[in-house]
DNA sequence: CTGAAAGCGCTAACAT
DNA sequence: ATGTTAGCGCTTTCAG
């Protein structure tokens, strides 16, 4: 009996009833009664019937399905995130879209506008390098005003009126930067290969005030354009200058600065402490395991998801941003007790 | 000017023409003058109009869209994989549906249901661990009979009617077992998180001819069920047996046997070689870094999508099953010049 | 070359 | 309590 779709119309002929009552005893009106439901229902399932979501769509205007837009797929961090908006999705019967910016501002666009085209109730997104590099914001706001609410997280502008859910950068880092210097850190070189962006400038914020505070110590700054000169630089910056401590604003540059300083002789932590970001697989795997500040990235998602789905539901809510502190997750490249 | 969605039929009635001469004109149809064309056109610009893709999917069946199913978001492997069929699927103009089945059969089926009613011209899936372990098939095989062509890659079942995209798993690890003999490894030990799956076990049977192979030596096999008791279970085996080799069937077990080896005070390679899965981040970035069977990852993504796209402008094709061929990366963790 | 009209599958007033 | 009907926005015969 299980088999081709069936539609509608064809339910409703099959039991002799019209479509109306059949759609209704469906949805659970109160119109109908509770024999007919139940009728209905068991032929539904006898006759493997499931509504077509276009059409369920086109009528309804809510298709049940949310966008997410995400700027890079290899960083672990918007992985985490993503597993965290999935999961709080699919609980809620979303499902979600999920496309990638690529961190470029003509591919974030034409995503929104893709996005835009009926297909979703919402959108979840956290803009692009490039378009935070370039300070646009029209795209995102032209959506908003078709109608698509749109919760951006992690890389937000504040110039942009919807809801938001961001972590304490600023404090991150400076905390982080005030344990390695309780830990005797004296010479503390800050990485970031996110310097363009709202957060990778609050970061550098943080480590900087951190130093100011602590009597002007000197800033190191190395902020990365290519993955692949990296190595070489931080090379270079270990061979010129001495070096006790390094605050990486991203996991992957964190990771690799564990391996670099490593080969360069310096033991960890003994003679340099190492702090990175976002607690994923690679921090976790890394030799010795890696110090790092978890931004919490499944609690991320699920928080962005909750705000978009409250907001589907009652669009007169308030505006509201959300801030995740980040918790600092002591491991093998700082020193214990300290 | 550039405002609010607006419909075909508003522009019909801004251009004081009908809609379906709009219709047509955007379409490019034979049956509208060149005239009316670019006026047409010229005014869908200028209104900024774009179709409700609802309604086109609606009518025609088509939603250029297509649903990927992921078993692990977690892996390493899938990642990759997605990003070929995103970047391909993007190229060809259709947009992806990522879902997780988090390596649940029912997660799976209802996943496959809500992809049945609608949305999606095809699918790409890659089959959970849960639904390998029961032999699940029908639910796979009954959205093909809804008229839903899927493209199965890397976890596929041969009783399954379609087309598929896998890597040399039996030779993959073949190779690899006698790169380890070659290099003087008699004791190799083949550690596998997901010997209930196809590819689990056509790697391990690759590992185990290899040693046969080789005058019978004996095979040490550890399965994993769980990542937590993993530790453990490396740590006795280190402890009470002598093993001077490791192959691992995915990223993350290579990973955690190169940290657990090394912590055992065993020297990498001298003492013990390191073969993993995956050449992910995970693999570049251990230390020291990880030699690893390249699945190529992003190949068989774009590979998978083109097949599935082809069959959609041709659903007479005949099915076929592609074989990626793996590819050896040389690292740290084994010994140079063997 | 253009337009009227039917209909994709569904929902929801509005009858009855 | 059930049915009739009018669309949602689009494509596509079929007429003109």
């Amino acid at each position: 009996m299980k088999n081709k779709k069936i539609t509608l119309k064809e339910l409703a002929s099959i039991l002799k009833v019209s479509v109306s009552t059949v759609s209704k005893a469906l949805n659970d009106s109160y119109e109908i009664s509770e024999a007919t439901k139940k009728k209905v229902k068991t032929a539904a399932i006898k006759y493997n019937y499931s509504p077509n979501l276009l059409a369920q769509g086109l009528k309804t205007r809510r298709t049940k399905i949310i966008g997410v837009v995400i700027p890079d797929m290899r960083a672990p961090f918007f992985i985490r995130v993503l597993r965290g908006i999935e999961k709080e999705a699919s609980k809620k019967g979303y499902n979600i879209l999920t496309c990638f910016s690529n961190e470029s501002f003509e591919k974030e666009k034409a995503t929104l506008e893709m996005l835009s085209q009926g297909n979703v109730d919402g959108i979840l997104m956290s803009l692009s390098k490039e378009t935070q590099e370039l300070g646009q914001i029209d795209h995102v706001n032209e959506i908003m005003s078709n109608g698509i609410p749109v919760t951006l997280f992690d890389r937000v502008d504040d110039r942009i009126e919807c809801d938001k859910v961001i972590i304490n950068d600023f404090e991150s880092t400076y905390f982080a930067t005030k344990e390695l210097l309780k830990a005797g850190a004296r010479n503390i070189l800050f990485i970031s290969p996110i310097s363009t962006t709202t957060i990778g400038k609050n970061r550098y914020r943080g480590y900087a005030f951190a130093l100011r505070e602590h009597g002007n110590l000197e800033e190191k700054v190395l902020s990365i354009e290519e993955y692949k000169d990296f190595s070489a630089d931080l090379n270079r910056i270990l061979s010129t200058e001495k070096v006790d401590g390094i605050i990486a604003a991203n996991e992957l540059t964190g990771i690799s600065a564990v391996n670099i300083a490593s080969r360069h002789g310096l033991r960890i932590p003994e003679d340099i402490s190492i702090i990175g970001f976002t607690n994923g697989l690679l921090s976790m795997n890394s030799n010795p395991p890696l110090t790092t500040m978890s931004q919490h990235g499944k609690e991320i998602g699920r928080v962005a998801t909750t705000k978009l789905l409250d907001r589907l539901n009652n669009s007169k809510l308030d505006y509201t941003t959300t801030v995740i502190e980040t918790t600092l997750i002591k491991r093998g490249t700082t020193r214990l007790g300290f």
